[in-house]
DNA sequence: CCAGTGTGAGACATAGATGTCTCATATGGG
DNA sequence: CCCATATGAGACATCTATGTCTCACACTGG
């Protein structure tokens, strides 16, 4: 009997999979179980000896996402020095997952009622900390909330995967376009 | 025989069935045919009448959207005075369809390969030009470009109207937090 | 060599949405 | 008053994705 569970092979695999299924629905947020199966090289039978169904399989990549960005807020060191560059750190480090993000973020969007996963409660808050921070020190100005500013990069960073992939923003541009225009705009500060 | 589709009542009919689908699907962007046809408080069959399919009411809906942001981009003098007012008079003149065009956004990502609508190219090329406007005159900075400021604009958008129908951001602010963050951003310029 | 294990392929039932149809009803104009 | 038209209600077949199951096959370690 195999009911032990033991982090054997399977688990290697199952993030494999997982990474695959990000990537695809990054693309086709509608892809069907076997398209995900497909993509990532396996059955679909074991597609679902791996995760029990597409609910279980979307709720698993929500919690890769969480799980990237609670990563890269770390590796963003988010109250060390000028917010700012804070920010800058942040948006690099959470590139890699923009494309995940994104689809989250517009799958969140269909989870009406159903009580908003308290992970993303968590990054919220941290990230409103950034901005808050940053006001406080007089860094950012103080009558954009941090709340909004919080949606607004989701957005941004949002709308920075969708146009990188459809080719109208170069891939080494992403982190630049975004965080210049959160924080400077598009308006020319008279240099 | 009535095959002469004379505009009669129906043609009235249509545009409020359209609206209400468009603040239904604007919430819940997966809502079904009949949950549509319940919204607007008539029957699944009146709805098919007016609507061959779903792909047709999401068709109709997009040249909604084409429609509206057509006008918004007329009303709001796209080239008369500077360019950063324009773009505030832009954005307060879409807000109404903000969450009409969240909804077509992401349902964009859907059409994979299918031809992108033509309508939709002619309102980025408007976009576009009004950033470049703003470049060429040295208003706008001109390392951001115009085709991004466009994509951030579309996500600035859609993060205002989820932001507002979820209450995170007040109705009334929601112009004024797009606009200042899209031609500010969020540093304070020290003043 | 062989038993255990994971896998792929495919059959199968199910659920949900869709599209089409019929029929009874009400409403409005001639 | 009567007929035409639009509608609502509902039955119906269909289609697609899903979830479950079985079975044969390959690999791997003892």
């Amino acid at each position: 009997m195999s009911h032990m569970g033991y982090p054997c092979l399977m688990a290697l695999d199952r993030d494999q999979v997982l990474r695959s299924a990000a990537a695809l629905l990054t693309r086709k947020s509608t892809a069907t179980m076997d398209e995900v199966a497909k993509a990532a090289g396996i059955s679909r039978a074991t597609l679902h000896r791996h995760f029990a169904g597409r609910d279980a399989l979307v709720r698993a990549l929500e919690a890769l996402g969480i799980e990237e960005c609670e990563a890269a807020l770390d590796a963003a060191r988010m109250d060390e020095g000028p917010a700012s560059e804070a920010v800058h750190r942040l948006v690099r480090a959470i590139e890699p997952s923009a494309g995940l993000l994104a689809f989250l973020y517009t799958e969140n969007q269909l989870f009406e009622g159903e009580g908003q996963n308290q992970g993303w409660a968590r990054i919220d808050e941290r990230l409103t900390a950034l901005f808050r921070r940053g006001q406080e020190s007089g860094e950012f100005r103080i009558d954009l909330t941090p709340a909004w500013l919080t949606e607004a990069l989701y957005g941004l960073l949002a709308s920075g995967a969708w146009a990188v992939a459809e080719g109208r923003v170069a891939t080494k541009d992403f982190t630049y376009m975004i965080v210049e225009l959160l924080l400077g705009g598009v308006r020319r500060t008279n240099a």
